[in-house]
DNA sequence: AAAAGCACTTTGTAATACAAAGTAAATACT
DNA sequence: AGTATTTACTTTGTATTACAAAGTGCTTTT
């Protein structure tokens, strides 16, 4: 056996950026309120990990409005996409053995 | 969809846990070395990482022999196994929609 | 004019990770 | 006998990360 955690992503170490990415890979696209209703955490802490996925390339998002209230989507890029399979991949790889 | 990450357990966001806790899982026991040359890490973080694991009751250790070496081999504890399927299952269910 | 909502940024603190160095107990070399 | 080596740690120090709370700028609602 070798190395079983060197494919995983660091970036998805985060149980809070793993919740965001599943959501995104789910959903085509969602806002910043819903995912802060979805994961429970603080605007602070959610806009934090939402920097570090856009700074990875992970997701992208859209600044616009629902009414006349701003609305700001988030939704998940190719490359985000290509990033959190090959993670998922990793994981059942080390873990296959087990269920 | 409700919250996705409330069932993932905290102890298990460290890679190298998971990694410590995947081997176990596949092999009955397995020693410090074989898990430090596996994870490629340094002695002091994996003993500190074990001892998480062990302080959770995940894990349980064995002090003893190879000839006339001291060897430690570490297995993995009912609670430990109970508490890994139920975050592997948590983690499927969350990104159960994405393959 | 004041209050509230949205999507942040900034600030400060606490937790975590990690490498490196130190330690203890045993064995192996010279 | 004395020094070195191995194993499995513990301790120490530093850097990173997480997070809550408070503050910001813009807009809308009252």
């Amino acid at each position: 056996m070798k190395n079983p955690i060197e494919h995983l992503n660091k970036i998805f170490d985060s149980r809070i950026r793993l919740g965001i990415m599943s959501a995104l890979v789910v959903n085509s696209s969602v806002n910043f309120n819903e995912l802060k209703e979805l994961l429970d955490i603080t605007d602070g802490n959610l806009a934090s990990h939402l920097k570090t996925l856009d700074e990875a390339a992970y997701i992208k998002f859209q600044k616009g409005f629902i009414g006349r209230k701003t609305n700001t989507t988030y939704s998940i890029t190719k490359t985000g996409e290509k990033a959190f399979k090959q993670h998922l991949e990793a994981l059942e790889k080390m873990i296959g053995a087990v269920k």
